[in-house]
DNA sequence: CTGTTAGCGCATTCAG
DNA sequence: CTGAATGCGCTAACAG
């Protein structure tokens, strides 16, 4: 059905039909006599023929690592919002932590009628340094720091730095034979989440006078069940761990489910302390999990463990903004804003 | 750019760039002279040009309630690998669970470059079926049965029925003074998670010989949040509840959160019991947790309640190539597949 | 093998 | 107020 066919049915140009959809001048009679064909029909006019004819689609596209997180979540909900209400409608894609298929899509969004891109960023590699700067659609990108967009990103490191101060109070026992730390970070390729965090937690620790022994370290991917192996791994080979910092809740949650499999007290009638905060105890030294995050799934079920609260859905929001500032003002001044955390204990 | 000023560039016509750009006949060396503009000028050929003259657009529009699901992004995983593996992409529009905003996003997709729509479906309104019926392009509804549209749904209902009468095998003292059941369902629009799984659930009570008492039934949003306040009201206001089922494991997190929280023993010292299964020790009587979904994260770190697993995977993959076959293949005849489920406890 | 031509469906001049 | 005509960027015939 196009735009033609419904011409001719009302017995009317093209034009005018277009007119009547898009508010221009029309009669009232042929108005009536071209609603009436158009209820009849069904039809929809192609948005794609108009986006060619007008450039502008009111949409945006969002390019994510994965659909499955709570902290992306709260960020397409802050894009979401403004977007809305601001008359542009979110398209997503997911890329499965593949920055293959990440590039694909940007190019992809890039090709398609959409007005501009956000990515929310894990690695950036020269593939997209390539894209950032050549794109002919603005982009912003969330999550990770770059000079080649405007970026809002997290004070990651300023995080791990708390996370590593909790940590060395926790180890501490008094009697003299202090406690070790354990970290699980996850690929050094994604400066926010594998090297920010960890270099802060390093240097939150260092302040008070621990060192993180290679031993005491993992790198694995974003997942609970890589969480869980690891976990395993470092209990196996250390016996005197006081603490286990994870760089995400995810894997957090993955590590918590390691002590309660295999920390010898899943018995019938054994018992795990579930206070305010998860507590497990293995060989009679407590193991303190932590993560970074903020989960609220995870918060329910265990009364919450140790964790930093980004301002996901504040990084959407303004990213959006952002966006349409150089959308339809056409703003050029390129912006970097960095946002805060919260250490939840 | 354009193809047009490429082809100036490299003084040849557009059909040639065009025809380069699409493995067509072209000799050695006028391909040579069109790669290096191309390469000089980073030039990206517009998708939505093509697309408005081939009508391929090799991609498809999946529509889903929302991101941070574990069961929804187990059916997306599944429609991506068949879609790759096919040479597909996939556009994600999440509607928040807003049946405005899922008509919105169909008619969008719609009217825009995508070969086919695949709706991830909640609550199927009188609008809703219109554009079914009415859709120019092919659509394949999963997780929702519906006679307008090719369909993939799971068996809510039986596994209802198996959650039922685990549940009054549960209450089941012994003593002659049985627990009572207690059910968090969701809104009766939705037919599939609101009625089916509430109407097994009461026939697998039945078949037990047990009631579902209309006071301890609460009917709740999909969050978290909801199952926290509807356990709270039912356990104030029920004294002798053994077992709270949930619609989904979402709200089953947040019952676990009430029981945590305000179950009385949460002071310091007191233990919550987390074995195979979870299970809460209020007032002398054991309160038990279902759901339905079989949440990995919940189960990680609560050891796992009772729940339901749904081949949502399979689902998203017999359901893009159920689109697929129609896409490619134009194949006509209508297909409602119903997928099983297995009993997790 | 190549260039010319004619649209895809629509919005926008520009005369009327 | 209206319709005829033009072109968005690209591909598919077609004739060379």
């Amino acid at each position: 059905m196009t735009i033609k066919e419904i011409a001719q049915l009302a017995g009317v140009s093209s034009a005018a039909v277009s007119r009547y959809l898009n508010g221009g001048y029309i009669s009232g009679e042929k108005k009536e006599r071209i609603k009436k064909v158009i209820d009849e029909t069904g039809y929809q006019p192609s948005a794609q023929a108009r986006i060619l004819r007008t450039k502008k689609a009111c949409l945006v596209g969002v390019v994510v690592p994965k659909i499955n997180s709570e902290s992306i979540s709260r960020v397409t909900a802050g894009i979401e919002q403004v977007l809305s209400g601001r008359g542009y409608q979110m398209l997503l894609a997911s890329t499965d932590n593949d920055p293959a298929k990440e590039i694909a899509y940007l190019k992809l969004f890039e090709s398609y009628p959409v007005d501009g891109i956000i990515l929310i960023g894990t690695v950036i590699t020269a593939e997209h340094r390539k894209f950032l700067k050549s794109s002919n659609i603005p982009v912003v990108v969330i999550g990770q720091y770059t000079k080649y967009a405007n970026c809002i990103y997290h004070d990651d490191y300023g995080a791990g730095k708390a996370m590593g101060k909790l940590a060395a109070k926790v180890i501490r026992t008094g009697d003299g034979k202090d406690l070790k730390a354990a970290y699980i970070g996850v690929t050094k390729t994604d400066k926010a989440v594998g090297v920010a965090r960890e270099d802060g937690f390093r240097s939150g620790l260092r302040s008070a006078g621990v060192e993180l022994a290679p031993d005491y370290v993992r790198n694995v991917e974003f997942t609970m069940d890589a969480g869980y192996h690891a976990a395993l791994d470092l209990l196996e080979h250390n016996s005197d761990i006081g603490i286990i910092s994870c760089a995400t809740d995810t894997i957090a949650a993955g590590v918590i489910q390691a002590l309660l499999t295999y920390g010898g007290h899943t018995a019938p009638g054994s018992s795990v302390d579930l206070g305010r905060r998860m507590q497990y105890i293995p060989d009679h030294a407590q193991i303190r999990v932590t993560g970074f995050g903020d989960n609220q799934l995870l918060k329910a079920v265990t009364g919450g463990i140790p964790t930093v609260h980004f301002g996901y859905k504040t990084s959407g929001i303004r990213g959006a903004e952002l966006l349409l500032d150089v959308i339809e003002r056409n703003e050029k001044i390129p912006v970097e804003i960095k946002l805060g955390f919260r250490l939840v204990d």
